[in-house]
Parts: structure tokens; sequence; C-alpha cells
RNA sequence: GUGGCCAUGGUAUAAAGGUUAUUACUUCGGUUUGUGGUACCGACAAUACGGGUUCAAUUCCCGUUGGCCACCCCA
């Protein structure tokens, strides 16, 4: 919604430049202006900062969804036994190369780069597993009771173009079991996503497959590539070049021509050892016992490279096809710990965009929320704190705290000094009652409790507060 | 990275090749000093940036930057 502002320094008030003597840059003169805009010239810095592209500012208005999203995420994970955790935001960049795989895009073109000071190769990270892993190895966590089940949310980096729903910074929830080989923990994984969204009110559809052991897409990828080498002239250009690179990819083409195709080309479950056979369909019996509603896809691949077994991604239902529905995936990635040179470790995890569950929970808001969206958040059963006159203001603090060791919030703007000014605000919070200090009620040791609805307002002793503000919650 | 659409105060908008760029909301101050919801008055605040065409551009053209959308890819 908000556009970035590029303002030039007339536009700067001398005002919100008060104070900013050093300046960085002269301003820049045009011909058009007046002399009395010039005398309003400012002298200070020129530069307005903006936000970097991609990147995104969260506001006060967003700040409540958030703060929703994070403790339902943190309440799903600890109803399933996960412990919380974090890691670096900066990583060795080999530490995504050589997990992701050379050849995604992740790795080949959106990975945050640079060398750090002593001329390691660092990055920012761009998803969280691999981190996961590095961590299970570097501090044994090998050595706890196995499965380890862990969960994180942070901040992920990948330079890609934004779009809706698409940020270069964003934020992922996930989770990760490592140490363990059970089809039962990939269906739990699909279960905590899959519930996590729907206590969010988001109901998902969820797609499943999966694509065996690598060697087990070895084999299929040479039949795959033979197949689409015959039906070469039918495909898309982008598919075309895609058949050496990563044939994968086309399977999920959105491209119409390739769709065809695809749908006549060999199927990566008719591939599978029997073990992965037999994986996959325990995970789908235990999907069935959940109760999760899923759709076995075919064609799903995932753009990493660690991925073994089972993969699942999960859409919102309703959305559109394609524009940025997915709000989520995971799967399982034996290879990985070993790859990165830990003990072979069977593992899966899965996560999910916070970005786009926010940006679907602001969609269903709809209008109401955004005729407010600049007003002050409604506080209804809150309790507003007005003083009047300098002993009154001194002495509120103290009786803000009194009360907030009492578990009761008031809302206050000290720096205001007329009561109407504090009534207004009070006013606009939409709280039911408000409390009132002036120059008597502190020689008095009493506060006055004013009704907001009724107008009615009663003197209460200031240690008894407490007690009226609890009979008027009805506590 | 490719393509399409777009860019006016904090937000949402109006208008025109030509004096002080409209309106509403928000914010702040006030309508005589210890009381809000209404009303009234006032203040702050914008043509993204750079260049071109023109007597004149914020309006037309080009470039840049940014946003949205689609692709690629993914979350």
């Amino acid at each position: 919604m908000s556009r970035t502002k590029h303002v030039s320094p007339k536009k700067i008030s001398a005002k919100k430049i008060a104070g900013h003597k050093k300046s960085l840059a002269k301003p820049l003169m045009t011909e058009k202006m007046t002399t009395e805009k010039r005398e309003k010239q400012p002298k200070g810095p020129a530069q307005l900062y903006t936000v970097l592209r991609g990147m995104k500012d969260i506001l006060p208005k967003d700040g409540e969804m958030w703060q929703h999203i994070y403790h339902t995420a943190e309440n799903i994970a600890a109803a399933y036994g996960f412990s919380y955790v974090e890691t670096p935001v900066l990583e060795q960049s080999s530490l995504f190369i050589r997990s992701i795989g050379k050849g995604t895009d992740v790795v080949d073109k959106e990975m945050y780069t640079f060398d750090d000071r002593d001329g390691t190769k660092v990055c920012l990270r761009p998803e969280m597993t691999a981190s996961v892993a590095r961590a299970y190895m570097n501090h044994g966590l090998q050595t706890l009771p196995q499965p380890v089940k862990v969960w994180y949310w942070g901040q992920m980096f990948r330079h890609d173009r934004p779009q809706a729903g698409r940020y270069r910074q964003f934020h992922q929830f996930g989770c990760e079991i490592l140490g363990e080989h059970s089809p039962v923990v990939d269906a739990e994984l699909v279960v905590v996503a899959y519930n996590m969204l729907r206590d969010l009110g988001i109901e998902t559809q969820v797609k499943v497959n999966s694509i065996g052991t690598l060697e087990d897409r070895q084999n299929y990828i040479v039949e795959l590539v033979g197949y689409l080498r015959s039906k070469r002239s039918y495909l898309s250009e982008d598919s075309k070049k895609r058949i050496n690179k990563n044939p994968l990819r086309i399977l999920d083409s959105k491209l119409e021509q390739d769709i065809a195709v695809v749908e006549e080309a060999p199927q990566i479950i008719d591939w599978l050892s029997d073990t992965s056979k037999k994986f996959f369909m325990d995970v789908i019996e235990y999907l069935d016992e959940a109760g999760v509603p899923y759709v076995l896809t075919p064609t799903l691949v995932r753009g990493l490279d660690y991925y073994t077994d089972t993969v699942f991604e999960l859409f919102a239902d309703g959305q559109a096809e394609g524009s940025q529905s997915a709000l989520g995936g995971g799967g399982r990635y034996n290879g990985l710990v070993a790859q990165l040179g830990g003990v072979d470790t069977p593992a899966a995890g899965f996560s999910l965009g916070i970005e786009r569950i926010v940006s679907i929970l602001r969609d269903r808001e709809g209008a109401k929320e955004k005729a407010e969206e600049n007003s002050i958040k409604q506080k209804p059963g809150g309790i507003f704190f007005a003083q009047l006159g300098d002993q009154a203001r001194k002495r509120s603090l103290h009786l803000i705290e009194d009360l907030r060791r009492e578990g009761i919030v008031l809302y206050h703007n000290l720096a205001k000094s007329s009561l109407k000014a504090q009534m207004e605000i009070a006013n606009k919070l939409g709280v039911s009652h408000t409390l009132i200090l002036g120059q008597k009620e502190v020689q008095d040791g009493t506060v006055l409790v004013r009704n907001m609805e009724s107008g009615i307002q009663e003197v209460v002793d200031q240690k008894k507060v407490k007690n009226t503000i609890r009979k008027i919650r009805g506590v």
C-alpha cells in the first residue's frame, strides 16, 4: 500500500530539519523555486531514508497480528513437544551451497553473499534447515534422546524480485525432527503445519509426494529426461533449457504446453525402491488416521536438493493457484546431516511463510479493518489514567506502578497537562473508565473513577482503587 | 532475471499545459483556565528522482528509482 517517497530537499520543512546541523549533502536548487521557498530551504541533510527494496517494516497496526501468529506458533510447537532454537542469521555460504545445492535458484541467484572482513564467504541465511542441521552436529545433539524436535521463528533472506507475499527479508516458522526415521514423524510434521494454519483460521490443501532416495531419483531422472527429449518440440522454451539443468522442475511448470507433456510423463512413484514406497504408503496411512485432507501430487518436487522421500506443500484454500499461494512446505532430508559432515542422521521438517499468512489474514479482515487502519486500536475493557497538576503528575508513575503490580494496565499520556486533552485520548482509546488524579485527590489520597459511558464519577481511596477496578471488571 | 500496469501531504483522494494544487481522515493547537464522545476555528503536510519538449510542465516524452501484477522460483 504505502509508497516509498523520494522527497527532494525543498520539501523538507525547516522544522523537520531542526537539530540536524551537519549537512550530508547540499540540497539541489531548482530554477523554479521562489525566493520565499529558498528562505525555507534547509541546510540540513538532503536524504530521506527509505526502506530497502523487498524489505518491510512491521508497523503498530500490524503488531497485534504478528504477535498473534507468533503465539499460535509457540503454542502449537509446545503442544507437540518441540523446543525453541535460534541460530545466527549469518552463516558460511558453503553451508547452504552444499545443502540446498548448486543449480538451485535459491543458491544461484537469491543468496545474499559477501566477504566478511577476514575474507570468509558468508551469507544471510535463505532458510533454516541447514542451520539447524549444522547446530545439531556442532553441539552433539545426537547424544540427546532421539529424536530431537525443535522449532524456530526468524528472518530469512532471498534476493528475489519482490511481489505480493514475497519479500527479500521474510519470516519463517518451522519445525524439524532429527534422529528418527519413521513415517510417523513425517506425518506429524504435516499435522503440525496443518493445524498451525487451522488454528489461525486458514484452511489448507496439503499436497504430498515422495521423491524417494537419491538413487531412486537418479534412476527416475534418467527415465524422465529420455521421455522429455522425445517430446522436446512440444515443450516451452524454459523447459527445453531445463531438460539438462533441472528436469524435475519441468514437472510443476504452469504452462499449458508443458502440462500436456507432463501428464504423460513417467511418475516418480513408479521408480521408488520398495522401502521408499512402503515408507510413503505408511506416511499416507498416518495422514488418513490423523484426518488431514491431502492430495497426492506426483508432480510435486521441491526446489532444494536435500529432500528425500516425503515432500509436501501447503496451499491456502480458495487462493488463486500460482500466485504465491504456497504457505509453506517441507519434507524429509535423510542425507543432509551426513552431507554436511555429521553422522548419518535421518530427519524431516517444514517451514511456513509468515508474510503469506499475514496477507491472507489481512485480506480476510477486509474493509472494516482498512477503515480503521490509521486509528488507534480500541481498548474496550481498558482504563485510562489522567493527571492534573504538577503534584499529581509526580505521583502518577508511582500509582501506575502500584496498579501494574496488581496486573492492572493503565493507558496514559503523562506529557499532556490539560485534562481535556487527556479525556479526548481516553475517549479515542475507547476505554470503559478513566482514573483522574488532581491536586485535590493527591492531598486526600484519593482518585476519581469515571465511568466513560454514564459519566458517573466516584471518589475512591487510592489504596482501594484496585478493588474498585476488579469490581468493575467483574472479577 | 523477463514482461505488463502504476507513482499527488502520514492515509485516502480531486484537478488542470499557465497566479497561493482540491477535499476528507489522521496528527497537533485552540474555542478563558479540573472533564471526553458532537460542533467551530487554526496549524503541520504532497505532484517520487533526473533529464527532454515548451514562453510555461506537477500534467506530454525519455531514463532512474520504487510499488503492484504475471512469469521464473519459492515462503
